[in-house]
DNA sequence: AACGTAGCCAACCGCAGTCTT
DNA sequence: GAAGACTGCGGTTGGCTACGT
């Protein structure tokens, strides 16, 4: 949002992230997880501050992040949640896969909260349509994400992703590219698959520090494919596209949707 | 077409809780 | 047990965009 380029105090970049720092930070998490926030920003080449990184992974970049399109079923359930949990967003969020506290918490301000306060004041007040309702670009765009995207990669490890509702992905084609990426997260990741299961549970350590160059060194540079919006469907580390959907949306969608 | 306004949402801040030494 | 470091959470801000005039 750019409120400022770059911290007074520190010197370190603040405001609204780069599709380059994107890659950047993406491509070191998925190679070594969130080892230590407040060191990843050097090791991955940021001038970031830790905190800004965290938020940036777990808000946006994080591979199994849905965005827009609430169903109703998630509305309600937001509704119901926060009658139960009240602020505690979360709480709420951990109900809800692949939506963040923050998403949640601002989707409560601009839509849940004036519903509520229109149920209270007027039973018979019409509900307005919820879900794809303005279903804006970039909306539609992670939509895509989402569908290119099977691999959730929470803590506990690598799962396949369920097909999203809202995308309408036949579950049996869903099933069948995850079987594919499977095998090629063995065939192409330079790590074991335990290996990588361990890295995204946040609890290895080294005796020495993951260097940018490590992952520049990477085969076929993988980072220079995270960082050319003109590559399509770039490969994570583990041989998936990793790319958060801001990095195309100011970009022709066309190269999605026609394909 | 130009301007003003309101809504949306990414990102920041400060505080509290947890962990480590 | 104390102190410092780190992480996570909720509140808030302000730039961007869509919409109305």
């Amino acid at each position: 949002m750019g409120r400022f380029t770059v911290c007074p105090k520190t010197g370190l970049k603040r405001g609204a992230w780069t599709p380059e720092e994107d890659g950047l930070l993406s491509a070191y998490i998925m190679r070594y997880g969130h080892w230590n926030w407040r060191e990843i920003p050097k090791y991955a080449g940021l001038s970031r501050c830790g905190k800004s990184c965290r938020l940036r992974w777990m808000n946006y970049l994080r591979p199994n992040i849905k965005r827009g399109n609430y169903t109703r079923e998630e509305e309600e359930l937001i509704i119901n949640l926060h009658e139960k949990f009240g602020k505690r967003w979360s709480a709420i969020a951990a109900s809800l896969p692949g939506r963040t506290d923050n998403e949640i918490k601002n989707h409560w301000h601009t839509h849940l909260k004036k519903r509520t306060k229109q149920n209270t004041t007027s039973t018979k007040a019409k509900r307005k349509p919820v879900g794809c309702e303005t279903l804006r670009l970039k909306e539609s765009a992670n939509c895509y994400q989402a569908i290119s995207r099977p691999l959730i990669l929470e803590s506990s490890g690598f799962l396949p992703m369920s097909p999203e509702k809202s995308c309408d992905i036949p579950s049996s084609s869903a099933d069948s590219e995850v079987e594919i990426i499977q095998k090629q997260v063995t065939y192409e990741s330079p790590i074991s698959s335990s290996d990588a299961v361990s890295d995204f549970s946040g609890s290895f350590w080294t005796d020495e520090p993951f260097l940018l160059e490590d992952i520049l060194n990477m085969s076929e540079d993988v980072t220079s494919v995270l960082v050319d919006p003109s590559f399509q469907f770039p490969l994570s580390p583990l041989g998936r596209d990793i790319y958060p959907y801001d990095l195309y949306h100011d970009y022709d969608m066309d190269i999605f949707f026609n394909h």
